[in-house]
RNA sequence: GGGGUCGUAGUUAAGAUGGUUAUAACGCCGGCCUGUCACGCCGGAGGACGUGGGUUCAAGUCCCAUCGGCCCCGCCA
């Protein structure tokens, strides 16, 4: 080859050539997806970000290009140039986006060889072990569907920002290395190397940042930023993530609510070329509760609770009596199941809801004859107890019935997540739905058995509804709080509220929480301190950015959206974070490891 | 802090009751092949059975510990 291609330019992303090039003499440069030689004819699949393309080398169109051809393995790197032409009759590969055309080679450089991949970089073969693809990253991260995720998210991320700036929001940056606050999740900590023995800590969220910058009148901010929080991980938990956060002033929920649905439907439009309906459904806390057992329902299906406590009050059933008698409650779901669930089923429905607390499941099968049960509470139950229940769930011939009687909180708890066991088992859900729904007046405090005080349901700067402002001090429980989540499918995956502007109420809710005045000074001073200076009134929320981008790609685990992120343990399998550091470092730090 | 599950060739898996040379598929290497597209055909190489200890004449298999991946409970304002 008298030139290197690589002086040139490239001309066409792999995918994106199609019937419309054909006669085109194109410019490739990718990596060798898998290769078949004939003998004479090479075929290689030439992959890059976009997608993949047949290219052929014939000995008799270029000698060169087809001799240097048979060293080619997979992941090589290659340049090719060569002319699109439309495959020969027959020859089509439908299954190829690229199918109807393929590149005939006239030259070729191989740009880098690889070693053998220790995985195939293919979808098809992607039931790879997650510690192999973690190590592998930079390999994993090649894989198309990978690669559609993340491009996905950039365009989402993208589109947010379009979005805010089309609104009159400004984009404002606010620390990492900021400070300490009690309440919520474990911060990371940074130490200070000028300070001896103090430490920052990186951000929960920009939350007291944000309403800062509405204290210093910038009306209307966002910001697409890095999260930390130091708790256990789970399939949609990352020990960093992104928010899509923002907040204004001079609006009340019913504004940001609006502005959100926009957003979303913003995001939905341009990045997956998909409708959505709005206004969103709402529910209250109460109602989301009483319905689905959480706070995060997929309401892409029934199942939903029915209480039966009332119906229970006064039964001869020693069980719930009992359980009724200390103020528990005795709650059912209905499952038209065609008798799809066996007893060892049941059994095992009984060892599901064992793990969010309860002792034990009922269930109860309704026979032909009126009102009777295949059931081994049936005996216990009286004829119009079990006549009310058949009403109160609208339970037919053939349908099941289960039952979960416990305090409140365990109830909901088994029942709420059996609702979605059931669902997934018995396929029930329309997996290209997305429903989203907003929960609305949940309480400002919850009390929290361990800590044995009460605790900020949101956060301790939630406003509380003006009318509930007096229970504050002498009943807390009942507080309403101006605080709203957006649900997508069962997963949370923004929350935000109205905040306190007033000092006064902002005093006060920290004294219903419990912390002593100086340590409040001490940590949130600064805040109080702002607040005397003219607050505005302001609002906002925050999105899980991972978990929604996860949701619109339609993937299982956040750590598909995420090109580099951590093992259960919080292990980086790739650089091996987190790792020791020498002595002078820990030194210089003031540091000494202790254990 | 706790429960579950997994760890065998580069990868994904199979290996009853402990038994002599640890299987298969894909991948890899070599050969043949001009229209394949998960190309095909022929041949071949490749193993600390996660690690450490124990029981036993004998351990991939049984026991104990430990490391690691995943799922979950607690936790995550």
């Amino acid at each position: 080859m008298s030139e290197f291609i690589t002086d040139k330019k490239r001309t066409h992303y792999c995918g994106k050539i199609n019937i419309s090039d054909t006669g085109k003499e194109v410019i490739l440069m990718g990596w060798a997806h898998r290769r078949r030689d004939h003998g004479g004819v090479i075929f290689i699949d030439l992959r890059d970000r976009e997608g993949i393309v047949q290219v052929v080398f014939n000995p008799h169109i270029s000698p060169d290009a087809h001799r240097e051809a048979h060293r080619i393995r997979n992941e090589f790197v290659l340049a090719v140039v060569g002319t699109v032409q439309r495959r020969p009759e027959g020859m089509e590969n439908p299954a190829m986006e690229s199918g109807e055309i393929e590149v005939m080679a006239h030259e070729l450089e191989i740009m880098n060889e690889a070693k053998t991949p220790p995985f195939v970089l293919d979808d098809a073969s992607a039931d790879i072990s997650e510690n192999i693809r973690l190590k592998y990253r930079y390999l994993d991260l090649r894989r198309p569907e990978m690669q559609k995720n993340l491009l996905l998210r950039s365009k989402v991320a993208a589109a947010a920002r379009q979005f805010f700036e089309n609104n009159g929001f400004v984009e404002v940056e606010t620390p990492f290395l900021t400070k300490s606050t009690p309440e919520g999740a474990r911060d990371y900590l940074v130490p200070s190397r000028l300070s001896r023995g103090t430490f920052y800590a990186l951000p929960q969220s920009p939350q007291l940042f944000k309403q800062l910058l509405m204290v210093s009148g910038f009306d209307r901010y966002y910001q697409i930023v890095r999260c930390f929080r130091d708790e256990d991980l789970r399939a949609d938990r990352q020990p960093e993530f992104t928010q899509i956060d923002m907040e204004m002033s001079f609006v009340s929920e019913n504004d940001i609510i609006q502005l959100t649905e926009g957003l979303l439907s913003y995001l939905f439009k341009t990045c997956l070329h998909r409708e959505l309906e709005i206004p969103f459904t709402r529910l209250s806390h109460g109602d989301a509760i009483n319905r689905y057992g959480k706070d995060n329902p997929d309401i892409r299906f029934g199942l939903e609770l029915r209480d039966l406590t009332d119906i229970l009050k006064t039964t001869d059933f020693k069980l719930f009596q009992e359980v009724i008698a200390r103020g528990g409650i005795v709650k059912a779901i209905k499952i038209e199941d065609n008798k799809q669930l066996s007893r060892k089923d049941l059994d095992d429905l009984k060892d599901y809801v064992a793990e969010y607390g309860a002792k034990g499941l009922a269930w109860a099968r309704l026979r032909t004859g009126p009102d009777e049960w295949t059931s081994p509470i049936f005996k216990f139950l009286k004829p119009l107890e079990v006549q009310h229940i058949n009403e109160r769930t609208a339970a037919k011939e053939g349908d099941l019935i289960v039952f979960v009687a416990d305090s409140e909180g365990i109830v909901h708890n088994a029942l709420g997540n059996l609702r979605l066991h059931l669902a997934n088992k018995l396929n029930l859900i329309d997996r290209e739905q997305f429903a989203f729904t907003w929960v609305t007046e949940f309480p400002l405090f919850a009390y929290s058995e361990t800590e044995k005080r009460y605790v900020s349901m949101h956060h301790p700067f939630t406003s509380p509804v003006a009318e509930d402002i007096p229970l504050i001090a002498t009943d807390p429980g009942k507080v309403r709080a101006r605080a709203y989540d957006i649900v997508l499918n069962g997963t949370e995956i923004g929350g935000g509220s109205i905040r306190i502007h007033q000092p006064d109420i902002q005093a006060m809710i920290f004294d219903a929480l419990g912390l002593a005045e100086e340590d409040v000074r001490l940590k949130f001073g600064f805040l109080l301190d702002a607040l005397e200076y003219g607050a505005p009134p302001h609002g906002g929320i925050a999105f899980g950015f991972d978990r929604l981008v996860m949701m619109m790609a339609g993937v299982e685990s956040i750590r598909d959206v995420i090109a580099f992120p951590k093992t259960q343990k919080m292990a980086c399998l790739l650089t091996e974070a987190p790792s020791e550091v020498s002595i002078e470092q820990l030194l210089e730090l003031s540091l000494k490891i202790v254990t």
